[in-house]
DNA sequence: ACTGGTATATAGTATCGCTAAGTAGCATCA
DNA sequence: TGATGCTACTTAGCGATACTATATACCAGT
């Protein structure tokens, strides 16, 4: 699918946060999982962006680790802030996903015009 | 619901579409009816910056109105390019959201750490 | 005159994902 | 040995979008 850029934003850094919930990760591995689910146009850099985010925003903590495939990976895991954040992205995915779906199935009636 | 910014950017621009699609209509009932819908802090200036956008891409026909109400009225109806953009925004949607869906409903498995 | 609802326009801002480039570890193979 | 390719992380700068804030203007009711 092309140009999903724009619909991306604000659920990716969710995906991010739901990806790492499943167990510690890392960013390479991250941006592979994305790439499986679907978006395969997601590339290193912008997971990174959203990792050093989730760092930036004290929503993650970190454990450097050394791998024999490469360099050291910084895995993370959600801390009490990260998962309270990720509750809240599926709150309002859910919300605004439903409006949408509202609109798409119809439901809104045009209104007068006086 | 607070908050979902950045999670409308991408579909805010699709839902007007949609809703010029139902029938000609002003960007001041547009709001309105983005507002009924559930999008609450949805202002005027939101949308007519989208409205100009619109214009700008010519996917939009334009007719002014008088009104009783106040001001002459811009009523919009999609124009061919327009519609044939709101079909690629909900294909867009349809795969996005099925993506997002799917990982929330836990298909995505962790894969091995080596 | 003033307020409030209707109606459009726009300059500036913040956020976010993307682009592009760089650094670096390790394995394979010519 | 050095070349290539996969693994792995970082960051400066860009483009698109929604939001903020403000301005202008028509009209009705008090």
């Amino acid at each position: 699918m092309e140009n999903i850029t724009e619909m991306l934003k604000g659920v990716l850094e969710g995906c991010v946060l739901e990806i790492i919930s499943r167990g510690e990760t890392y960013g390479y591995e991250i941006t592979q999982q994305l790439r499986e689910l679907g978006f395969t146009d997601v590339v290193e850099g912008t997971v990174y962006t959203i990792t050093m985010r989730l760092e930036k925003n004290n929503l993650v903590d970190i454990e450097k680790k050394p791998s024999t495939m490469g360099p050291p990976r910084k895995f993370y895991t959600l801390n009490a802030a990260g998962k309270e954040q990720l509750k809240i992205f599926w709150k309002k995915w859910e919300f605004v996903s439903s409006k949408i779906n509202e609109l798409k199935t119809n439901k809104i009636k045009r209104r007068e015009v006086k």
